[in-house]
DNA sequence: ATCCCGAGGG
DNA sequence: CCCTCTGGAT
């Protein structure tokens, strides 16, 4: 399947696709990314007006302690490490960064808990910058789909889509991918019978691929 | 019971 | 490279 005809697939599929992670500016998208690793987007959501209201800007999320910020997050899960992130990022960004949250790759990952695929989500959520975040469904996906090969690591596999993908689509069709692994292409058993890309894919599942091995 | 939209650390 | 961190959704 050609690239062109897959992005014309997913369009069809996800015409919407975008961040559902709410935020009303870079602070808040900053913090809600970082603690969206291993939940959902509406989990993270549902803290997220509560832990504002008591950390309005980076600044006094510096100024209280990793344990005034643990109680607005447990719910999420991991909510010790990413309570240290936090309060680690919100100080980066007050004292190194003049409370601005950085606009460039090699600025955000110097923060707490801002990894590559973070820093992506970032840059394209509040700077416009075209990007594509790798995380764990995107390349599952790219390597399915045919756009990277199995043994790429994620930088890799990000290069193969800069390559592959028009710059103008990077941001749409990184969504379209998130939304497509959470809805048909999981990683362990993936709903091929959904799936419009079953025919060119490289690891369908076993029961669909092979022949139906019925009872 | 099993899986998550990662990052940091050993 | 592999491990851990955690609760919630399914």
């Amino acid at each position: 399947m050609k690239t062109s005809e897959i992005l014309e697939q997913l369009d069809q599929m996800f015409p919407d696709a975008h961040c559902e992670l709410n935020h009303r500016n870079a602070y808040e998208l900053a913090v809600a990314v970082v603690l969206s690793a291993q939940t959902t987007d509406a989990s993270v959501n549902r803290v997220s007006p509560a832990l504002f209201e008591r950390f309005p800007d980076a600044a006094s999320m510096a100024a209280a302690k990793v344990s005034e910020i643990e109680p607005y997050i447990r719910s999420l899960g991991l909510y010790h490490n990413k309570a240290v992130s936090i309060h680690g990022l919100a100080e980066g960004i007050t004292e190194r960064f003049d409370g601005k949250v950085p606009d460039n790759m090699k600025d955000l990952m110097t923060l707490p808990g801002v990894g590559r695929k973070c820093a992506n989500v970032i840059l394209a959520e509040c700077y416009g910058v075209p990007s594509i975040a790798v995380d764990t469904h995107v390349s599952r996906i790219s390597r399915r789909l045919g756009f990277a090969d199995p043994e790429d690591d994620l930088l890799t596999v990000e290069k193969h889509l800069r390559r592959k993908i028009p710059k103008a689509r990077w941001i749409r069709t990184h969504h379209q991918m998130i939304f497509f692994g959470r809805r048909i292409c999981h990683a362990r058993n993936p709903e091929c019978s959904r799936c419009p890309f079953v025919k060119g894919c490289r690891e369908p599942n076993k029961h669909f691929s092979g022949n139906s091995e019925k009872d």
